[in-house]
DNA sequence: GATGAATGAGCATTCATTCAT
DNA sequence: GATGAATGAATGCTCATTCAT
């Protein structure tokens, strides 16, 4: 067998929550590499050092475990943009400036760089669950969604056709974003992204940071 | 698991180059869908009204299945771009002016919406050999490398960084295909594409067709 | 094909070192009739009333099972002669006089006519060992090595060429064991040892027992 | 799959009889090695430079292989022996005086070692025709019947024993060549051959050539 | 909280064989 | 005389899951 390279882990007992953690991380990094349909839950379990049944003592099923990764992404991301109050609600986001909105798309990609295994995950998952069959199938369809209101309301009143917009700043985030990780010392991720929002945003400023 | 659909096909002996042809249909398909990783010989097999071992004696392995996609979507290609004069070589395309390389582009997308298995398989493919364990690492890096030097040379002289030009053409073509992909009846890919062309490269002419 | 003839066993959960005891003699026997190569693991499974799952879970692999199988039979063995005190050692031996030499021999040509099963294991496995692609070549090229050498020292002393002499013994314990395993009843194991011993050993004296 | 080293060979016709010559070589070499268990038919098209279907037109089946390998080696054997006037007939023997019987063991000994490759087969097969499912089971339990019964006359009048000295000739002979197979450069056959009958044989004269 | 035993289903691949060409 | 297409059965092994401990 051996798929990815075998990491090869001591076993101890762990407190739940940080097993969690360990069980979460471990599970999105063989996903983000072999996708749900092509990973196994024995790779998981193997560089968590746990047996698989351990492992299934967690999350009861290998759908039980993209759910617990994907609600433990959810998680983070809202208490990413707490500061940002509510930014997901649709009403939340309408009293942005343009500099104000170019800022925050800078933040969310420099967040992005610095977690590659995620955006790994997020592109993979994304990419298969085009296909109806596939588990998150509904969950990308919605999330895509949202992102795509968002950023429609983000630059609504700067732009002539606020949804294209959105989907080019979508299709432009995930492609970069691809690129990057191809090659990751290559690409340079947060510079070719402004230089993206600076081609397709009017009069763009540029982001601190 | 019953994967897809099963598609229940009379057993009979195909004309060789009929049979290769549907075999690369049904695994263009499949693959499409669930991924090198998480697609089998058998669902591929089925399709074709095959055994698996009669799949197996055309292309050997499942390795030579993905390579026997590849190299027909290669050739297929470049009959497609016959009639432009070899225009993947690198001196080929530096005498277009702007409009014609933004009509080139224009008629590229145009030829993917006729062909949303295609677009499928590519888009699977390329995420998935982002993990350099996959067959088609080497494959997608060198692809990736060519387009992006060709975009780039399409669009040299026309804007001030033409490299990153070209990267976030290359972004903005997989992703809005992705979002045309999940949602092929709500997102019209020509026009986004237009749009995001006419965003992103300095006095687009509108194209033809 | 319906290889040897299927013993069918209730399904129940066993005692691992029991569990260990019956894998090891089912594939004891198999492996003694149709060799590495030509024997299934599904044909182990069978005789212990276990899934060949199931039989995996205890040896891994085809070669984990022949490992077992020989890490046992290496186990037993040992046992076997410590009441003789560390007879392997290259220094215990060269004390022995001739008479207590033969009568060592007798005793273990005798033993292997308790156990046929085994005697078939290993003359099946050094035939087929000779190939350098075996799994088990270096154990049966170091196996026959030490032998050797142990008979060599047997006889040092008390024959003009020990070493020839110790090929001969090998060869005439091989040889005796397949001519009985032929014709189980129709050849006097131990006896035709002794009248071989005789033969090739001076003054001989008649081993008890 | 490759089994042994793959020998490429160029697909050209032969005529009939060359075409079998190289067919039985081969399959000798494979089977000698792999035995008829381990096996497979493709492995010795492979080295005929025929496909599988190719080989099979000549040889019917796997089993076909296997008679036609035993067939040709029984004519050449009796026609290796025809100088020496029907020796395998049980009244022919009789004759002979003990110099002469162990100058025929000398040359049949020396003859084994000039083809190691058909020693290796007939020590595989006979190991393996042990178990009584082998399709060479009575073959070889004729064959040594016959030889056992050659050698018992070769000796008769001249030991005490002859049905067991044959038995010591018969082992020392396999056991010896096994040995001689292990370690092709370390074992000189024909002298460690000569030991041995000297040894089991009485007043033996030391045979010519 | 975690393990070991066991299973049924699946997977890629090999194998011997048949048949039409 | 030899090939290519195709098959049914088998092979070694993986996988997700259950259950008793």
């Amino acid at each position: 067998m051996r798929t990815l390279d075998p990491v090869s882990v001591p076993r101890v007992r762990l407190p739940p929550a940080e097993r969690r953690r360990q069980i979460v991380q471990a599970a999105t990094e063989v996903i983000g590499r072999r996708g749900y349909y092509g990973f196994s839950v024995a790779a998981v379990a193997e560089r968590c050092g746990l047996t698989v049944a351990g492992l299934l003592h967690h999350v009861g099923t290998k759908d039980g475990l993209l759910i617990a990764v994907l609600e433990d992404r959810d998680r983070r991301d809202s208490e990413a943009v707490t500061g940002r109050a509510g930014l997901w609600l649709p009403e939340a986001v309408g009293v942005l400036a343009l500099p104000e909105a170019v800022q925050l798309l800078h933040d969310l990609v420099q967040r992005n760089r610095s977690q590659p295994e995620i955006v790994r995950l997020y592109s993979m998952l994304r990419t298969e669950s085009l296909y109806e069959g596939h588990p998150a199938h509904e969950f990308f369809a919605r999330r895509d969604e949202q992102v795509l209101g968002l950023f429609a309301r983000l630059v609504s009143g700067h732009v002539a056709a606020p949804a294209s917009t959105a989907r080019q700043l979508l299709a432009l985030m995930g492609g970069l974003e691809e690129q990057w990780l191809r090659d990751p010392d290559g690409v340079d991720l947060v510079a070719e992204w402004d230089r993206a929002v600076a081609a397709v945003l009017p009069a763009p400023l540029t982001p601190r940071g």
